[in-house]
DNA sequence: TGTACATCAGTGAACGCGCGTTCACTGATGTAC
DNA sequence: TGTACATCAGTGAACGCGCGTTCACTGATGTAC
């Protein structure tokens, strides 16, 4: 039974226009600004050119706005990857894993207030898991696939699969994470992709039924620029 | 020329007995809450048994707290993985790096509070480099230590030393910082440290001269852990 | 010895701000008859 | 056709709260003479 609207103004269920104007707009602004510390529903309305109550008309609070504006950025992030898995070499499964970590690297490097809401601060338990977990495992999926395609291709892995999958996630959000938080100023997006590289490079044989090759002997172009942001480290830890 | 105060209660420079009591609570306060959002001056205040300007006899800004409690935390850390690399096997570089990757993954799961407080805020300028550059970076200068020392006994390294020592610590954050952030109550202490070992034996040949050697057949049980946590991935990434 | 003073830690009350959210209300637009 | 009504998006003002911080003041404790 539709029980259609008297009134004025068209509905279509969870998408009216607004809603998406809406949540547009806290895209634009994470989009913008580094953090989310200024992502106020003051700051949301104006973006969009409304008053701060009306939000509440397509929003029951804060915690579901935001929750809207992620699982957006979840997929969007995980289509990125599987883009990029899918337009690279079908002949080199690494080179393709290697996409897919630029992909991850990119998007962490150029919107870091997603990047932080997304993955460094606890969500409040807003449908976290509504069907089959938190949205952000479509990540780890994507790399899985990726690394399961390269064993089944005879690129060794270092590590068992499900293992070396964590393992380049882990580090991969490491690398953009400490980026944004400690190297913000001298690190670049191109040598965190250089990092991630390597990353791959020690998880992934070169070649189907290759060994692992020690590389520390040749000095990388990451290695050299790692060594000149940290500057001449003291060889031991710090005085008692 | 010392003047000596005139009025009662004694002062010893930036050490006053109740600077450190403040200080201390602070770490308690941060020990007990698993993250930083209810870290306020009147918290603190109560915390100590005083009252909330009081506080400001002893700092200038919550800026100059919080940051005083950081350092002390930095330091800490350091100590703590240089120890545990001091108290590991002499002969095996390799065991003493596995050490301070433990030291630095027990050290974030069991203070999350100050772990995020560290690494996952960009910290206000509040002198972060006052001598030579950000505290954490004594962290990778230990790391740094380690992998130079399997180096130099014959233990290869999948990637230059620099990059290595990057790679690692990147590696440590990500698997900590996810811990915090996604898997907080379906992971555990053990799996990191699981995984911390897998990451290490990505980086460093298991003996002098060895090669690396694909693991990939053998299922670990971190391995499967991690399979269990995520539950059955889908092979790709998400429909479009 | 007493008296005046200096110096400090500490306090209760309050300021000013920004936040998420609520409330009573308006005005436009459609339907019912 | 007009008139009454229902329904909705939207608004300005304000509530209540917690925050970092300031301010005028108190009281204890030492020194100076």
């Amino acid at each position: 039974m539709e029980t259609r609207p008297a009134g004025g103004g068209q509905r279509d269920g969870q998408g009216s226009r607004r809603r998406r104007e809406i949540v547009a707009a806290v895209q634009r602004l994470l989009g913008e600004w580094g953090s989310s510390d200024r992502l106020t529903m003051r700051a949301v309305a104006m973006e969009v050119g409304i008053s701060a109550p009306s939000i509440y008309l397509h929003f029951t609070d804060k915690t579901e706005l935001v929750w809207a504006a992620l699982e957006d950025r979840y997929g969007d992030l995980a289509a990125r990857m599987a883009a990029a898995a899918r337009d690279g070499d079908e002949a080199d499964p690494r080179a393709r894993v290697r996409a897919q970590a630029y992909a991850y690297c990119r998007f962490g490097m150029s919107s870091p207030g997603h990047y932080r809401l997304m993955f460094e601060v606890h969500q409040p338990t807003a449908e976290p898991s509504r069907i089959s977990g938190h949205p952000a495992r479509h990540i780890s999926a994507s790399l899985r696939a990726g690394l399961h395609s390269c064993e089944e291709n005879g690129f060794g892995l270092s590590l068992p699969v499900d293992q070396a999958t964590h393992t380049l996630w882990a580090g991969l959000h490491g690398m953009v994470s400490l980026h944004h938080n400690l190297y913000r100023d001298e690190s670049s997006e191109e040598l965190i992709l250089q990092l991630a590289d390597g990353l791959v490079d020690s998880l992934v044989a070169g070649a189907p039924g290759a060994p692992f090759i020690a590389a520390s002997g040749s000095e990388t172009e990451a290695s050299r620029r790692i060594r000149e942001i940290r500057g001449t480290p003291e060889p031991d830890g710090p005085r008692p």
